[in-house]
This record gives structure tokens, C-alpha cells and sequence, in this order.
DNA sequence: TTGTAGGCGTTATCAT
DNA sequence: ATGATAACGCCTACAA
């Protein structure tokens, strides 16, 4: 009997913990064949005779093997895994584009390493340090505001650097997202179109939430650019309906005769129709409303809900889609191309909450 | 000069692409320390000397090494990595748990792999067989369905497997999550409570979400047990509000004097409410109306809504303190513990949209 | 406390 | 087409 798998244990004075798992020795034993024609069948299985080729694959099925790809990924230096640090995954936003993003690459055998920041940038960097010690094919990020930590590492990383959710400056490989700010604008000339002039930008955490700071810096400074003055009202604590009434009522003590309110998203958005019902206020008719995201609710809710449509699915398809073509052009020895910036757009949902004018 | 970096190819004949990458070594040569110095260190800074210490550190920020998890991984035989499958990661539920659970992974130095089955057993056998590629630390799975092919995997892995979300018989390892037949037969007990004996349980693709399904076994059978036939409606969409309002008209054909509706989650339910107030339906004087989850929207809509409370991040947070006891305890030599089942209950809200009693 | 060397399970190179 | 064998970067038993 020909043992040659590595528990032999030669009079192992240096013996070490078996893992007992089926090894790829242990399928080469059984196929009667030498390890490195199982290794090349497993990855090109066209490669083997057609002899030796329904051996290994019976032996495999036989001895239940699992590749490790632990070995696999450091003996090839390349890991088939992508990095992923999304603010919050509880976020739907974030949890869609994750979840197309996912879908997408694993048709492709990727894995996804995921990791939440908390909004919070320090937390990021330790997670791209983190994420960096696998050996990614790649990195995804969110946002285009990183600290030097951050900056440093994702430079030296050597490996293909996105960034989602926003477009902006200087982008590492790419950046696939849309302009906030843009966002902002588009709902303010919407609500200026309607004859809206006192108006409100109400949102919560905008210090940390960037997009929606963003969001709100391009509603504000549109209107300033027509000599308006937008209230800007900011909840510290999360969003949520509750939150948006809360806001609300702040911007009506602020500015009682408020005519349009712009919400950082469509959860504070549905608080401030319901808080407005409440308080008998007709909308659209004496407060136009719109939100940001186009949750499930807001073409269903009474009045429907104007709001924006972020694509989050696209965004995470798009990067997926991009990457892989850029990794595939890296294998056939072509040169790294230049940084791209994809914009998604997004799009004005029309709905009844802003649907007439406020001061008709 | 002493070079011992392994790139110094002494006449490398079998030369292999460097991967230029700083590794351990470097940072030994750079301290003028040994490799097994900088590991120790890396693990336990106590266990090496004042004066070596700061060396090491040093040479660690100067070179900015990232240690490579692949080649360590490999060699302790263990991955600081679970792999987490759900069925979708777009469902806020599951989003909910996942992230409570990475955030306590994550301080504790485990990442997570995360993969989506779209309600397929097929899709999540070959998840847990990826996953498994990776020698993950555990894993963690939803629901306590599986086919043959996960079964045979979940207990060849020899790794500690976690179901969640449900609980039912048979646990591998771990079980957190509660019962929906309990949350069927709850909701089913209080609208009976309210007096209401026509009455409807409405869902959208129960046949893939076995959880939905069983939360309608158990609000269908409670009633069954008490000589009243429950309307069961199933929509062949995905859910949404729109898909709701469709079941609402449903069950009002099929029962025109229906009493109390419970659906199989908020999201329906949501447009249940808007339906009803579209069709002039008082909620709840002339129809009691029930959801799933608690989302966001649920206390804050008019009526606000009766629903159970899932506890989604507290099964995330079970999960992850359970297991990183049970790692603790192995890492102390002791045997691995019986299977064990954590119910983590759910809640009932009453809120207004069943508040009174619809025959009033 | 520090260093030495063997092994973890693959992939890749080279020779047959 | 197939097989030896050297990396891959680190951990760890053991010796010093």
C-alpha cells in the first residue's frame, strides 16, 4: 500500500495538528493520479485526458473534497474575495446595493466580505486594514470622504479601489454613484416650480449622514442663488417617522407659514405626513412634501409621496459589472485603466405630496 | 549585508512572482529580530521583551505591514471568518440581524461572509459549500429547512452550525430564533379577543417563505381548533403595498364581511390600511387589521399598526455571544456542549388599527 | 525570552 | 498530458 498522505507521521517528532480534512493529496491517492492533475482539473477540467478525468471526479465525489481555498488563495496570491464597507447595513439603501452587488459576484465565485462602519471613519480604516490582510481582488468603499489612514491604505492596497453611493473628486479606480447635491437641487427647483418660497430642508445625523448633508447644501444653496433663504432643521438622533414629525413641528415654530418641506429621506418624509395630518394641515394642498428614496410605502401611502429614486440596485450591479470587466482586462495583460466615475443618475418621483401648488 | 528576505533569489531557478507584499519576515529583518519575535508579538505584546518590543513596533508602522490572514489562517487551521447565508439581504429583517451581528463579530476580530440563497435550498447548499472552502470559524444559516445535500455538509464541517429565525426540532448546534406558528396563533388569539370571527390571513409567496407560511399554519389552525375557517390568500409577488391592496380586494370578494385581516407582514399590511381607507373601510371599527416586523412606519401611520415585534438584532447579538462562548469554551478544552435551542420570543403591539373591536 | 525549522494545502514552474 | 517540487507567508513545537 502506497501511503503518501501527509498523517503518515514518519516518526514525527515534529508532528503537527491534523486537520483530518480530505486534502487534495488524499483525492490524488484515491484517482491514482498525481496532485497536480487533480489541481489542474479542478480548474480547467478540459485540460486532463479523459482517461484520468472521471477518476478524479468520482474520487473527489467519494471522499467529499473541499478545496481549501485558504491554500489555494495564498499559493496563487490572489483571493477571490471582495471588500465591502457600507455606513450601516441596517440602512435599506445599503443593504439593497449589497444585496445586488452579492448576487452579482457570486454568480462569478466571488466571496463578500462585509463590514459596517457606523458612519464613522475611523472605523473604516480599521476595516479596510482589515479587509486589506485577506488579499482582495478588490475594495469597495462608500462615500468619497476617507481619513489619511483610510487614503494611505487604500493607495498602497495594489488593488482596484471603488467607491459607491457618491460621485466627487479624485476618484482611486471608481466611482459609481450620483451626485447628492444634484439631489438637492432637483427638489428644490421641483418645489420652486410649484411656488413654494418658505421651505424647509428637515433631516436628522447630517453631520455624519455626508450624502445627506450634501443633499441638504445642494437644496439650500439653490434657493440662496434665487435669494431664498431654506430652513435647515437637524434631528440628532436617527431617522425615523418620529424624528420627521419632531422636525416638523420645529420648522412650523421656526416658519408658520411653511409651505414646502424637503426630507432627508423618505422615513422622516412619512412622519411629516403623518404629524401634518395630525395637526389638520392639507397636503399637498397647504404643505407641499417630498423624501429621498423611494422606500416600499411611499407610492402607497396617502397622499403618495414625492420623493427620489436612488438605484441602489443599479449602483451595486454597476460595480460588480465594472469590476469584473476590469479584472477580466487585467488577465489578458492589459494595462490598468484610467479612474472612472459612472453616474447613475437618479430620478424625481412625482407624486401627489407635492402634486399642486402650495398656494393655490 | 545580511539579506534573508526570500526575494534575494539565490539563482532562482523555480523563481515564483513576488508578491512584493511586506510580510512578517521584513518586518523581522528591519527589527533585527527573528520572524517567531514579530508573530509573538503581533499575538501577545507582553509576551516579548521592553527592549524588542518597541523595535518591532516600529518597523511594523514604518514598513506599514498588514499581516496576511491567508497564510496565518492556514497555518493555525482556523479562519476568523463565519459564513452567514440569509434568504435575501434586501429584507430588513434579516439586513436587522446581520448587522447586529457583525457589529459583535467584528469586535471580537471575526469577519463575516455573507451570501444570499433567494429562498432556494439548492443556492444555499452551494453557499455553505463555498463557505466552507474558507475553514470558517461557523456557520450560520436561516431557518431550520435545508435538503440533503446542506444537512450532509452542515455535519461533515465539523464546525459549529447556527439556524436562525426559527426554531423547530432537530438543532445541529445552535438554534435562536422564536416560533411562527406562535406568532400565527397569537395574532389569531387576540383579534378572536376583539371579537372577530371573519376573518383572513393574507401573504405573498408563502410557498418560499416556509417562516410567512408557518406564521398562516398558526393563525389558521387556532381558529381551525375553534370551528371557525380562516380565509388564507396568497399573492404570487413579491411583498409590497400594492400586493396587499390586491389581497385586501381578494379576501373582500371571497368574504365580503370580513373583520379582521392579518398579513404576513407590515409591508402588506401598510397597504392594506391605504386600501381600506381608498375603499372607505373604517380600520378598525369595521376592519381589524394585523402586520409582521414592526418597521419603521408601523406606529407612525394612521392608524398605527398592530404587529408582532421580531427582535431581529437581538437574534444577531444571541448569536453571536452564544458562539463566541462556545468558542471560548473549546479554546478552554472543553467538550463541545449539546445542542441547544434560545427562543428569543417576540411581541405582540396593539396599536390602534385592532384596537376596538370591529363589531362595535 | 528568542531563534530554528517543519508543516499547513494549494498553485505554478519546469521537466518528462 | 502528467508529475516533481519549490514557493506562498505564517504558526508553533521544540531547542537554545
Amino acid at each position: 500500500m502506497t501511503d503518501t498522505t501527509k498523517n503518515s507521521s514518519k516518526n514525527a517528532a515534529r508532528s503537527r495538528r491534523g486537520t483530518n480534512r480530505v486534502t487534495m493529496d488524499d483525492v490524488a491517492a484515491r484517482a491514482r493520479v498525481s496532485a497536480s492533475s487533480v489541481s489542474l482539473f479542478l480548474r480547467n477540467p478540459e485540460a486532463v485526458s479523459a482517461r484520468i478525468a472521471p477518476r478524479i471526479k468520482r474520487a473527489i465525489e467519494v471522499l467529499g473534497y473541499v478545496p481549501n481555498k485558504l491554500a489555494g488563495s495564498l499559493a496563487a496570491a490572489r483571493t477571490r474575495a471582495i471588500g465591502v464597507v457600507v455606513p450601516a447595513l441596517g440602512n435599506a439603501f445599503f443593504a439593497e446595493t449589497v444585496a445586488a452587488m452579492q448576487s452579482e459576484f457570486d454568480r462569478h465565485g466571488y466571496q463578500l466580505l462585509l463590514g459596517a462602519s457606523e458612519y464613522d471613519l475611523e472605523r473604516e480604516a480599521e476595516l479596510v486594514r482589515a479587509f486589506l490582510s485577506w488579499s482582495p481582488t478588490a475594495l469597495v468603499v462608500t462615500g468619497c470622504h476617507h481619513n489619511e489612514a483610510t487614503h494611505t491604505l487604500l493607495r498602497q492596497a495594489n488593488v482596484p479601489v471603488v467607491e459607491m453611493w457618491e460621485t466627487g473628486e479624485q476618484p482611486f479606480d471608481l466611482q459609481v454613484g450620483f451626485s447628492h447635491r444634484a439631489v438637492g437641487e432637483a427638489l428644490a427647483a421641483h418645489l420652486h416650480g410649484l411656488g413654494a418660497r418658505r421651505i424647509a430642508f428637515i433631516g436628522a445625523r447630517m453631520e455624519k449622514d455626508m450624502r445627506a448633508g450634501q443633499r441638504r447644501d445642494g437644496f439650500c444653496d439653490w434657493f440662496k442663488a434665487r435669494g431664498i433663504d431654506a430652513l435647515a432643521i437637524n434631528q440628532p438622533v436617527e431617522a425615523s417617522p418620529t424624528a420627521g414629525g419632531a422636525a416638523l413641528n420645529a420648522a412650523l415654530d421656526a416658519m408658520p407659514d411653511l409651505q414646502a418641506v424637503a426630507c432627508s429621506n423618505d422615513v422622516m418624509a412619512l412622519g411629516v405626513l403623518f404629524e401634518a395630518q395630525r395637526l389638520g394641515i392639507a397636503v399637498p394642498d397647504r404643505l407641499a412634501v417630498t423624501g429621498f428614496g423611494d422606500l416600499p410605502f411611499s407610492q402607497a401611502c396617502v397622499p403618495s409621496l414625492t420623493t427620489i429614486e436612488p438605484r441602489a440596485s443599479v449602483i451595486g450591479l454597476r460595480i460588480a459589472q465594472e469590476l469584473l470587466a476590469r479584472l477580466d482586462a487585467e488577465a489578458q495583460g492589459e494595462d490598468a485603466p484610467e479612474p472612472k466615475v459612472v453616474d447613475v443618475a437618479f430620478e424625481l418621483m412625482v407624486r401627489d405630496s407635492s402634486r399642486r401648488g402650495p398656494a393655490d
